[in-house]
DNA sequence: TTGCGCATCAAACGTATGTTTTAAACATTC
DNA sequence: GAATGTTTAAAACATACGTTTGATGCGCAA
């Protein structure tokens, strides 16, 4: 599948219909009526449906590995460094990478976002494998990072917190739209996804490093 | 629509099959088969697959709503109570509430907060304005509550807030049972909900609590 | 110009969906 | 025992889906 007019239009259909409706919820005609080709170039230029879910993924998170990678080699951070990151360091890294994924239209962050959410939420297995697979190396980084920042976690504790925080950012991100959308009241909302991050950053920190559970007592 | 036999199987069975598989990737052709009851009776009960859809949901949130109000009511706390609750009292009673709806089998509360889970963020629009019209005062009460105990906060930065503790815990619920496989690396691990809230209570309650982004300069 | 490879197109394929219809059995109540 | 409301059964409905096909057009190298 070379570059083409015709398959970056599909793409960029394809993933506002997808972060609008979800997968299951958009055609492939929705899709390629959208971007004014024909129906069998989808199945032409990508084999299937879910190849074309795949291929929305990868171009946003192609870049955004290399991203949040390039970012940590700049500060000098890695397994064995000297000076490690603090918490707040790594979330302000890897948030502000989201921030900065290269994309063709004004709202692609929060597009980008809506998806990760239903990508964990919606039960793709085929995509939940694909990702797993093609950006763990990422993911564990980041893990890595959190766990020598919060030494006085048990594991099962981390682990769980990770999840929440996990949860924060994929759901409030997922919905970053509507939820615009009632606080201002007005349906042409304008969504700036940089300020909800600048409120986000703070909460997480506070409940990775609030007390243990475990040591309460 | 009266209370039956056959109405509970088919509920039975499509909460199950909504949690396992979400809702449109549901048939109603499993759902009858799996509650072993004629395809025809779906619609003949309930009118419609939307219908159905909403009655599972009816089933848990609303004894789950009396639960919340008749916990306010034995503490005494409402709009203009003498001894307002703190924030750790709120929330250690709605999640309280959450563990305490009843349902027919084990995994009940799982599957429950699996399904608001995908309430939230399949974008389900009848559900959603369904949801939101007959549980809001309940909504309603939780917004108040927290609004009291958090009065340095900015509208806007408290309304972020509630939507990240909102995510936290949508997520979580939405795949704890995948998630505590992972944890225990073992297929048949016993989910234990309670275990997770007692993290997550803590966790959230920092989040909240943290010093507000504007106070800080 | 001829031939080849790729892209596009309308059309059809087979399958699955939610819903409706008809009929016959069953239970319960007055 | 007639009447009413439930349930089953089997079939068909119209529609929508993802995918495949075969013809057509286009550009480019031989």
């Amino acid at each position: 599948m070379a570059h083409s007019e015709t398959v970056d239009r599909i793409l960029d259909a394809a993933e506002i219909l997808f972060a609008e409706k979800g997968f299951s919820e958009t055609s492939l005609r929705m899709i390629t009526s959208k971007a004014k080709v024909n129906l069998a170039a989808v199945n032409y230029h990508f084999g299937s449906k879910n190849a074309l879910i795949q291929a929305v993924f990868s171009r946003f998170l192609g870049p955004l590995s290399r991203l949040m990678e390039q970012g940590l080699k700049e500060k000098g951070w890695d397994e064995d460094c000297d000076k490690a990151p603090t918490l707040e360091d790594i979330l302000r890294l890897y948030t502000r990478s989201l921030l900065r994924i290269p994309t063709n239209h004004d709202n692609g962050v929060s597009i980008f976002m809506r998806l990760m959410g239903l990508a964990y939420t919606q039960s793709q297995g085929h995509l939940r494998r694909y990702l797993e697979q093609e950006y763990s190396r990422t993911f564990r980084l980041f893990m890595y990072f959190v766990k020598q920042s919060t030494p006085e976690l048990s594991t099962e504790e981390r682990f769980w917190r990770i999840q929440f925080t996990m949860g924060s950012v994929a759901f409030t991100m997922s919905s970053i739209q509507p939820l615009t959308e009632i606080l201002e009241d007005s349906a042409d909302a304008k969504v700036d996804p940089e300020a909800v991050v600048n409120y986000l950053v703070p909460y997480l920190l506070a409940g990775l490093q609030a007390a243990s559970v475990n040591s309460k007592m």
